[in-house]
DNA sequence: CTGAAACAGTACCGGAGGTACAGTATTCCG
DNA sequence: CGGAATACTGTACCTCCGGTACTGTTTCAG
């Protein structure tokens, strides 16, 4: 039981991989199995066939990524009152776990199935679907926070605001692997805080240009 | 020989068409031959083998794709003489554009193979990586030309500005799949304009007397 | 008329997904 | 302690597809 799970475990992730740096199809098995140390009856164990082993594989990338933007969300939070503060904190915290892996990012599972769908069944695509729709939700719920409080300098679409943050990382997890180059990623989180910053930063147009009144972005780095 | 590039032609619409539904390793030419009315040795007459394929598929692309940007930005070049305001219609012809196709995007050839990267040989992987390049170079450049007459008021560095046109039209393409909403990708070319908006516009605060006081990277930080 | 271009036809190979079971070692639970 | 579930291994087989290797055959331009 215990070790049927850890087999399990390292059988989703060198899949993961492989699906993310090769596609779905080009993902054989039979190397899974070999680099996993089993036989392909072990394989058919844990999983029926190759569409479960997609199914499960993006049930564990939906949980495990919702977890680092919960916790990027909730240290933002924990760092500043100011829900504008808290978020470009939390921007930047994002922005360091992009960057903070050794190898460059594997990639996103979604993007992935997202360019294969016809590979998938309906439960895999709704299951993408909710993942995207759910974070798009838990952004613009934020950008509505910090709207209580600092009034937007332009008329957009709160919920494009939300939608450009997953937007500006898949794309920049391609970038960063169209030209090898990790450090894509990262700077183009902190170019969507620019925006954000923007977007909310009080200006000193109404104030009295005092030389000390640099107002909120003098906190904000 | 005239008959042969249309066969070639119709070949590579075909093949691109299900590579951007199904992924490369999934798109069997079998099927490409039934859809295109040819036999196998028909097929193998045009492409040596399946790598070939791609690799004249991705030029196809890139010439496409090349020929969009450069009607976009000429036409922008027309409707005003300001770099800013030239940019901000180029953009709103782009939104245009993309959301003008039918049964919505077919997708980024660009972005199906970075995420399939490990099927492809090195001379395509350069393709990518060089026109990738090419773009980003490309707005960069026009994002100096609006600098030298709006000075920005965000001392964000112009190469992340010009790679995230990039990334927000990559990732609102891959949200545009994953949520089956084609206006994804409009609405998002749509924010990043109002970022370059926001990021160039002068204020009415900033018009101060003296040249050098109108520095807004300092106000703003 | 001829020869190149543009295919069609046929046959075959190897690899991979998948099925079907039969057997075996380990472990947990009563 | 013993049976039963768990977690596999081993073997055999089928089909499909990419790819190779040929040998025709038709079409059309020079």
């Amino acid at each position: 039981m215990r070790k049927g799970d850890e087999t399990r475990e390292r059988i989703l992730e060198i899949a993961e991989m492989s699906v993310l740096a090769k596609g779905f199809a080009a993902t054989s098995i039979e190397e899974i199995i070999a680099e996993a140390g089993i036989t392909k009856s072990g394989f058919f164990y844990h999983f029926k066939d190759k569409n479960e082993l997609a199914h499960i594989m993006l049930k564990r990338y939906v949980c495990a990524n919702d977890r680092v933007f919960d916790d990027v969300i909730e240290r933002g939070h924990q760092l500043s009152d100011d829900p504008l503060q808290a978020f470009l904190i939390s921007l930047k915290l994002l922005a360091e776990v992009m960057s903070d892996l050794p190898n460059g990012h594997p990639g996103c599972l979604i993007a992935c199935i997202c360019y294969q769908e016809r590979q998938f069944d309906r439960e895999v695509l709704n299951l993408t679907a909710r993942s995207v729709e759910a974070w798009n939700a838990r952004f613009r719920a934020i950008l509505d926070n910090i709207a209580l409080e600092h009034p937007p300098r332009d008329p957009i679409d709160f919920d494009d605001v939300a939608d450009m943050l997953s937007c500006v990382v898949d794309g920049s997890i391609i970038m960063s692997k169209a030209l090898n180059d990790p450090s894509r990623i990262e700077r183009q989180v902190m170019a969507f805080r620019s925006f954000i910053k923007l977007l909310f930063s009080s200006t000193p147009q109404i104030r009295v240009p005092l030389p000390n009144s640099t107002g909120v972005s003098g906190t904000v780095n």
